[in-house]
DNA sequence: AAGTGGTCTAGACCACGGC
DNA sequence: CCGTGGTCTAGACCACTTC
């Protein structure tokens, strides 16, 4: 017996065929797309179909589409408010980022970040310290903490070389979907300030993060401090 | 003659009834929505132009679909990553503020900020300085930065009473849609940190913003610089 | 005037969920 | 099983833009 796979719905097919399009570079920003009528006569559906392709392709933002005069190729949209790695950053900049990791330790007691975690106060909870460096220059100190049970094995990993975000999905079947975040700024004390590179009391970029997998479940703390001279975050909120 | 009105289309009016029903509390959150083959006879249209208006509500957030189920009023989201005025975010954590206006005063060359703006290098500029107060203490030092040609009279308007934001929308048409900030930590200068009555030195979170209107145009610029241990900023960010 | 997207009809079959 | 949302048809008229 075959698989029951699930049929692929002809407005998606449109979608991805508009989207190989653009991908492949054969239409690019500002061209028009074929109009609803054309993909109807393309694919053979009927045109709520073909337009149902072209209405979700511009919720996504990959065109716009103008009343009377037709549908386009939107401009490539810069990524806002994106949860990106470390690793993933470096390369949007064109960049190689390197880490160091200074400690890996389990903690008995933390309640205020169990707290943070929705875990109990007395959990077990693994912490790791990594330095991370633009240009072998250090720009931020990163503290994890996980809670131990939930990730055996962990301290142990190649946490040197691959991105905590890629660990977690790949072995631990966790993905992470949001991150809430507070963001403060705070001066240096002497370690941070030695292991970043700049003097005690300078101002950093403080950011709390709490990160949560694609089930809605807290699954990590992180507390970061970024040199102010060397980091900028980048924000857009709406009304 | 009468006005040429635009007709309500039959998928809004649906909209409008729903989100009337959950404003007016007779549908809470969790409870089932009609479905769509009941809209469709309520509202004597076709069965596609109910599930139009279903779908639009489910895109806003405002309900949420389950297929095999019903659909559903969505639970009431937190707001992350809004762009609140100074008056709405104090009333948001039940507190009064206040403002104080230090400034306001005209610019003739400021390319750097003229650039942020889209204007030509020569613009001319407005510029409003104000400390705004949250239980009689400092805590933030806010300027603003505006095309002195598209805002006249603004200098003379009550802008220690009412929200520039307000004012913006009643006096001059502008609606602020959304910014892009830039944040950073700084230390302060000498006279920040006697208006924010903090040390000289003393770290705090610095805020670039730049503010579009509903037509996309940059309509602000604002440099923030906020007490650290009196303001911490929250946001959300999606992979 | 010709072409585009926006709204709408009056149905259809399917996959899924809860009972 | 029955009701739900998900997909789809083969058209229609309208408002708008471009020429």
């Amino acid at each position: 017996m075959a698989k029951a796979r699930k049929p692929i719905p002809a407005y998606k097919t449109i979608q991805n065929s508009i989207a190989k399009l653009i991908r492949t570079g054969k239409l690019k920003a500002g061209d028009p797309v074929s109009s609803e009528r054309e993909l109807a006569k393309i694919h053979d559906v009927s045109l709520m179909t073909a337009r149902h392709a072209l209405m979700e392709l511009e919720r996504e933002g990959v065109v716009e589409r103008k009343r009377g005069s037709g549908t386009f190729v939107a401009l490539p949209k810069i990524q806002f408010n994106r949860l990106m790695s470390f690793t993933e950053q470096m390369s949007a900049r064109g960049l190689t980022g390197s880490s160091r990791l200074l400690q890996a330790t389990t903690l008995d007691s933390e309640p205020d970040i169990a707290a943070r975690l929705n875990l109990g106060s007395d959990a077990r909870l693994l912490r790791l310290e990594r330095l991370r460096l633009a240009a072998s220059e250090p720009f931020a100190l990163e503290t994890y903490f996980l809670p131990a049970d939930g990730f055996p094995g962990l301290a142990r990993k190649s946490l040197e070389r691959d991105s905590l975000f890629a660990i977690l999905q790949r072995d631990y079947a966790t993905k992470i979907a949001h991150a809430d975040e507070e963001i403060d700024a705070t001066p240096a004390d002497s370690r941070s300030a030695e292991l970043l590179k700049v003097s005690k009391g300078a101002p950093l970029l403080r950011m709390r993060q709490v990160l949560y997998s694609t089930s809605g479940k807290a699954v990590l703390h992180v507390l970061g401090l970024y040199r102010s001279d060397r980091h900028t975050l980048m924000i857009r909120r709406f009304r």
